[in-house]
DNA sequence: CGAGGGGTTGTTTTT
DNA sequence: CAACCCCTCG
């Protein structure tokens, strides 16, 4: 491997910039890009401004003359990546695009495809998503024997949850249990068998889950000397994003990687930090400083985004958070309306208010796309969602459930990982399952059988019943020509595995051609990809996220649409309308998060969240009763963070009919 | 051994 | 209100 080393950093001097930083930025923000050796670490608010300043240090970093190429940038979605290193390579042109960008995960593969082989993992090694952790562990859960207790052991997806709980909290599966899980307790034994078992399976057919990525990562950069130094000496300018988000794994690799170089840069916010769920640590950013000596803290206080009363909102919910991480967000843009709290009869009528204010500003000129609906789980937009569809207001809706969810895109999902794996089993036991007079029974013949055969695509020689004859010949007669052609563009493959899927689609499910539409969206998709486990592994590590409800909106409307979003899923974006529903306990704060005061903690910062997420107008509301089956139990109370945002900075609105 | 029916679950948030 | 599981029938 060459490493570049350019002269130009020295020759160039402050006035030599096609860009006027100083001017376009504020001190605290020129401070934080003007300056990349040595650590540093950026505390910034909502709206402060981040993103805007991690792309001038780039481009202030390449104008420099440093290799773009030993830029890394770490952000929480691979689309934040990509949308910050193109308005990079719109400031100072196409040396942006050799900047290094992504999240955790994506760098996590890309560097184990590479050197992997120094600690054991071959470089064709698959991504697995939660569904497909799920499967194989319902798998080994059945050969155990696990599924036939008397008393109830978890679900698949709970177990697997279980399992990436305790691997992202680093803590053994007996104490999640019991903390997180206590209902399962008596087969915390099991569990911990049945973890064992599924680890061994990943590793012996090389298959890496999410967790995975980030353990091999940092066994990688931990265990092999050389690997090591090859990445730190590539990658010797890192910046990390989100950094309160982080999970402790994520916190100890971005310490290797800038500990050589020391040229490391931490941006985040603790009063935004959302994911302890997923083992995120607010600790992670507090204590960096520790461990970077001399590092320097640059605070972004100044908000650039919301109106003096959102803010003045958002200030007084988070002045009665429990742990104090005081902030200092101010503005000097007006005050602007003061935000409302809206009270509504039920759910039904809370809908009928978002949709009706919603067509009010659209009469003021405000776009659809300039308006966003948050909650805090995706089911409490139900109730909107019919509304909308009933008044004809385009939308798209994200988190919750994913597009490649759906089951007739898995099924063609696992024809294509059999092709790429031939000994992928819970693909292959998915799609024999697909056939006609083919049971569980059979497939594991099947698959047993063409293990061991050279020939895996050839499943002539199988016994079966006679029903399912001419369902195998066609599969296997489909694989084979497919294979033929592995090299072929992907989009390629997936037409001549969706010729052979229609008819299955077609007589397993009544609403087909809605069906068809999905497929044809997977089609578009994979033609941005070359090769087929690029696109495969590109699919687990991002997932398309519009809903199906979404791509099978007709594409016109000049694409103006309302945002229903999950807050989490809202992250880091501004609307200048927001609306924020079923502010009520029991849903938000969820109810799950009743048990522990750090749960709640986060519940609250999940509405801070929210909150600064607008511009100019928000409007929270809530109905004034709701019956949650789930629970056995009626919600009655306005949301508890309602009741503490001092009263005269929200304005109540009356819903007259 | 597979298919299909009925009862029974358990529901945050996501890379 | 699904998905999921289990059981019985063909």
């Amino acid at each position: 491997m060459t490493r570049t080393f350019s002269l130009g950093q020295a020759a160039k001097s402050a006035g030599q910039f096609k860009i006027d930083y100083e001017q376009l930025l504020n001190p605290r923000q020129y401070d934080a890009v003007k300056e990349f050796q040595g650590p540093i670490l950026c505390i910034a608010g909502a709206g402060s401004g981040k993103t805007r300043t991690l792309i001038y240090r780039v481009a202030r970093m390449i104008e420099s003359g440093i290799d773009p190429e030993s830029i890394l940038l770490l952000t929480f979605t691979r689309k934040a990546a990509r949308n910050m290193l193109e308005r990079v390579t719109h400031l100072i042109g196409d040396e942006g695009k050799q900047v290094a960008g992504g999240t955790y995960h994506s760098f996590a593969s890309m560097i184990l495809r590479k050197y992997g082989h120094h600690i054991g993992i071959p470089a064709s090694f698959s991504i697995l998503d939660e569904a497909d952790s799920s499967d194989i562990i319902n798998l080994i859960r059945n050969e155990l024997g696990f599924n036939r207790k008397e008393s109830r052991f978890p679900q698949k997806k709970t177990i697997t949850q279980i399992f990436s709980k305790a691997q992202n909290l680093e803590k053994p599966i007996t104490e999640i249990v019991d903390s997180f899980f206590a209902q399962f307790a008596e087969h915390s034994k099991d569990l911990c068998r049945l973890n064992e078992e599924f680890a061994a399976y990943k590793l012996k057919n090389a298959l890496l889950d999410y967790d995975d990525l980030l353990k091999y990562l940092y066994k990688l950069l931990k265990e092999s000397d050389e690997a090591r130094s090859r990445i730190t000496s590539k990658y010797r300018y890192i910046m990390a994003d989100e950094y309160q988000d982080t999970n402790s794994v994520q916190a100890r690799i971005t310490i290797l990687l800038g500990g050589i170089s020391n040229n490391i840069m931490v941006v985040g916010d603790d009063a935004q930090s959302i994911y302890s769920f997923r083992g995120a640590r607010v600790g992670n950013i507090i204590e960096f400083p520790g461990i970077f000596k001399n590092c320097r803290i640059i605070r972004l206080e100044r908000n650039y985004r919301s109106t003096g009363a959102i803010l003045d909102a958002a200030n007084s919910l988070m002045e009665k958070a429990g742990e104090g991480f005081k902030k200092n967000l101010f503005t000097e843009r007006d005050k602007g309306e003061l935000p409302a709290r809206v009270k509504c009869e039920d759910d039904q009528e809370q809908a009928m208010f978002v949709a009706a204010r919603i067509l009010e500003l659209r009469e003021q000129g405000i776009k659809l796309d300039q308006m966003a609906v948050l909650f805090r789980s995706s089911f409490h937009a139900y109730q909107l969602e019919l509304e909308l569809k009933k008044r004809n207001i385009p939308y798209a809706k994200w988190g919750g459930f994913k597009f490649l969810e759906a089951g007739h895109l898995k099924d063609i999902i696992a024809h294509l990982r059999v092709l790429q794996n031939p000994y992928d089993q819970v693909s292959w036991l998915r799609i024999l399952l697909l056939i006609d007079g083919v049971g569980t029974h059979t497939a594991t013949d099947i698959f047993n059988h063409l293990k061991a055969s050279p020939e895996p695509f050839d499943l002539n020689a199988i016994k079966a019943r006679p029903k399912a004859t001419e369902g195998l010949q066609k599969l296997s007669k489909m694989l084979t020509s497919a294979a033929r052609i592995i090299q072929s563009p992907p989009a390629r493959l997936l037409e001549i595995v969706s010729d052979y899927y229609f008819p299955i689609l077609k007589a397993r499910f009544d609403d087909y051609p809605r069906r068809f539409k999905d497929v044809d969206q997977l089609a578009l998709i994979a033609e941005k990809f070359e090769r087929l486990t690029d696109f495969l592994a590109d699919l687990a590590l991002e997932p398309p996220r519009d809903s199906v409800d979404d791509v099978l909106a007709p594409e016109t409307d000049e694409n103006e649409k309302l945002i229903l979003s999950t807050i989490h899923s809202a992250k880091g974006l501004e609307w200048h309308s927001v609306f924020i529903i079923s502010a009520l306990d029991g849903r938000f704060p969820s109810f799950s998060s009743f048990k522990t005061e750090a749960d709640l903690e986060e519940e609250r910062r999940l509405l801070y969240v929210a909150m600064t997420r607008a511009s100019e107008n928000l409007a929270i509301s809530y109905p004034s009763q709701i019956w949650d089956p789930a629970t056995g139990s009626l919600f009655a109370r306005p949301s508890r963070f309602l009741e503490e945002i001092n009263g005269t900075l929200l304005e109540n609105w009356q819903i007259t009919r």
